[in-house]
DNA sequence: AATATTATAGTACGGTCGTACAATCGTCAA
DNA sequence: TTGACGATTGTACGACCGTACTATAATATT
């Protein structure tokens, strides 16, 4: 069991994750983590000597979630069509949430993009594991600058729906462009047998 | 011409949409406005009464703008792909601010979505010019239905490209993006020639 | 048991923001 | 020319934020 101090980090860290994507990072103040981990603010400064450390500290966590999961559906799913609509899935099943407060990943983009370099790079990360992986899978079916392109293409698409079911708070546009999504790719996977 | 008020007013709109697109509605302060327009800083606050009241004028001044340029096409394009290409192509054209800033409507949805929802009704307005007016165009091609769904999801992909673009600083993906949408659309143009 | 180190809390500082307000300026009618 | 009113300015207030600092409690080490 890890330490007294590394499980209080740790607790912090995905306190700041939730509160960042349903309120945003700047609308997020120490004070509200604070209140939403039960431990002093000055305690918060503790652990993370700025905000910007924090976030690092949330990317991060984030990042080893999602690499662990696609590491794994790399393991279990068989068929390139099977592996990739997990994604439309994943998408489909968080459509709730998506309506409420978008995609983590994109609205974490969108925000730090304008005024933050710097952390917005650790926000693009987040989006690569993701592109990286569709292109790897994408590779079982097309040439490598197509894979490159399919994969875009597929990630633009859930994170247009993302947007846009955020803006109009309605989870039915996610289902809608799952839908869509996986006619698409069916189309591909049967164009392209075992290319 | 108007009268001194009336220009006054219109320039703080223009500037603060500007600011407001470039750094985000939060991250824009009225004394960055009042810098960027020369007025001092309580004068804003006399034309406008609070932030939000502007960020309202502005959103009306961009709403103007695109019913306006909607409109025009609407009577000037023939074909339906031709119309629908358009939009396409005003997003290809506006690939390099797109990289930089992301897209004006989606952004700013974004950033009201999660904190602001009375803003961000104005905001999503923006959106459904859009959307509506890429309804009103597939349903010369698609039962009704369908239309809407098409819509979305050219919308979707729109906006997709956009945020990719944004989050890695990359106006080539808006270009691919658009290619491909160019090819879904003719697709859908030939399939149904004349619904 | 004594001590050093880690963990936690509370508070105060400097800065910025939106807003309110009082004072001044410009302009044009009476 | 005076006066009224719209336009403009500068400043001050209260709130909140990230951060720094100091003191105290808990835990570990010797």
């Amino acid at each position: 069991m890890p330490g007294k101090g590394q499980r209080a980090r740790a607790a912090i860290v995905e306190v700041a994750s939730d509160l960042f994507y349903r309120q945003g990072y700047g609308a997020t103040s120490y004070a509200d983590i604070a209140v939403r981990t039960g431990f002093g603010k000055g305690n918060i400064h503790y652990y993370f000597n700025s905000k910007e450390e924090l976030l690092k500290a949330v990317a991060e966590m984030r990042m080893e979630k999602y690499r662990k999961l696609l590491e794994q559906w790399s393991l279990e799913c068989g068929p390139p069509y099977d592996c990739l609509e997990r994604i439309v899935s994943l998408f489909e099943k968080n459509a709730g949430d998506l309506a409420k407060y978008g995609c983590p990943i994109g609205t974490l983009n969108d925000e730090l993009g304008k005024n933050n370099p710097e952390l917005q790079e650790e926000a693009r990360q987040m989006m690569d594991i993701f592109l990286r992986w569709l292109e790897a899978r994408f590779r079982a079916l097309l040439p490598p600058d197509e894979a490159r392109d399919h994969a875009e293409q597929l990630l633009a698409m859930a994170q247009g729906a993302a947007l846009l079911a955020h803006a109009y708070r309605d989870p039915g546009l996610v289902k809608r462009q799952a839908d869509a999504a996986r006619h698409w790719l069916s189309k591909i996977c049967e164009n392209e047998p075992h290319a």
